[in-house]
DNA sequence: CACGAAATGTTAGTAATGAACATACAAATG
DNA sequence: CATTTGTATGTTCATTACTAACATTTCGTG
């Protein structure tokens, strides 16, 4: 039967990401290479797969959302941000109950979470699709008017939603640290989001990488004293290392 | 300089979508066609577009996510969920809220929404991150628990948000429909969700493609007297036809 | 200025593709 | 029951897009 055939070949290529014609041949013998070229056109058009030189990809395998979402800002820094994730790995333990911020190196950090029970609140539909792909967690969005610049969720609700959870671990980002303003972001709404989540935490963990560092945004949301752990890519310079021990905020 | 030159190609892609080669030649006549062939492959290394045979795709483009969030179902009826959209955009003014409800369907008639001033509530993150790339929208999330089976926010928290909103039009997706047990589907917090929405929306209009007739699933969420349109690819059968006739539900 | 490295251009061979036509089979029609 | 229609499939073949290999230019750096 033709839709059969279809289904199995849309389940290869879903399953493998990517498969060249002659793999499909081998897979497929029985029917000619012109039947798996129809199938694969068939699928196209279902918008299941591209079809590329000498083979197909599963489109799925291919939204790894990030580029859909942030849409305009460059690929930066992913090997610092991959670090941080690495660090903060740690300080998570099964049974957990942990928050999850915006931003690409929370969304790194959730990525490198592993399979575990924990129960996941976040305020960025993006990682929450992420992290739907470990079964284990249990995930929760917080709700609200969607940001488009940020991809966030803020507003009334979303605070609303929150007030009624308890958080073991906060995993913040920001949009910048300095001295004098502390750490601070561009958006109102989601500086309050972080003071009620800071409020509400157990134990606030900050991502930051260091090309953060020395500046300001509109909003300050919070101060090195009321954190309990800033994870950096790198060492940080002298001035914040003292800054941070007076403030007696653990430096990872 | 070449890094220029990617940049405005990839600009060019992200915009269009898709591009052929024979576009990009007429676009950056300066350079031949395998310096262009190189810049694409170079951004499909860097994860933004893929290479089609005569061309190249925009990942951002193709994150038309579905396939990501709702991995194992089967191809299905494109053309007629197509064709349910188109039928449903007509109902929709303006500077109205709207809820539309998660569900393949439902995400295809998101996406033929025009951009225009709108609210639009959903349950479905997966549909809010689509809508997001619409800058004329306002867009609103229940936030919740999200159920990965379904890729829905519900729970309570869900039910909560919903509770404070108005909206003109409710596009709701169904699990099935029989004669006997009206419309289901197979969750209890999400039938619970529908039923609220339902009650709260001034008009109800329910989006089914007809592989859905003649099936029961274990939650009845609402009737053929309780909404107002019915929308289908094509004609009903005569039971069904009559039955809506007697509820006073439009069938489009 | 000279040198190597990177970017670009040129060419030619090849492999993938789609169009066109042919066949087989099933369902619909008379 | 014969005929028609439609769908799925196979086969062939010309076209085209692609890559690899090599040649040339441009650029940056000592």
């Amino acid at each position: 039967m033709a839709t059969e055939r279809r289904n199995a070949v849309n389940e290869l290529i879903q399953k493998r990401g990517e498969v060249r014609m002659a793999e499909l041949e081998a897979c497929f013998p029985k029917v000619s290479t012109m039947t798996l070229r129809r199938d694969l056109e068939y699928l196209e058009r279902e918008g299941l797969i591209v079809r590329i030189r000498g083979g197909a990809k599963s489109i799925a395998h291919l939204s790894t959302i990030k580029e859909a979402a942030y849409p305009q800002r460059q690929v930066e820094n992913t090997a610092a941000k991959q670090i941080i994730a690495a660090k903060a790995v740690n300080l998570v333990e099964a049974g957990q109950s942990i928050y999850i911020d915006s931003g690409t190196t929370c969304s790194m950090f959730a990525q490198a979470l592993p399979d575990s029970a924990l129960f996941i609140l976040t305020p960025a539909p993006i990682t929450a699709i992420e992290l739907s792909k470990k079964p284990s967690f249990k995930i929760n969005l917080t709700g609200g008017h969607l940001n488009r610049e940020t991809m966030t969720l803020t507003g009334f609700n979303a605070q609303e939603h929150v007030r009624g959870l308890n958080i073991d671990i906060a995993f913040i980002g920001t949009g910048a640290l300095s001295l004098n303003n502390g750490f601070t972001c561009g958006d109102y709404y989601e500086a309050e989001l972080k003071k009620l989540i800071i409020r509400k935490a157990q134990r606030v963990v900050m991502l930051m990488d260091n090309s953060k560092i020395n500046f300001s945004m509109p909003y300050t949301f919070t101060r090195l004293n009321q954190i309990h752990v800033l994870i950096t890519e790198s060492e940080l310079p002298d001035e914040y290392v003292r800054a941070a021990q007076q403030a007696h905020c653990q430096l990872l």
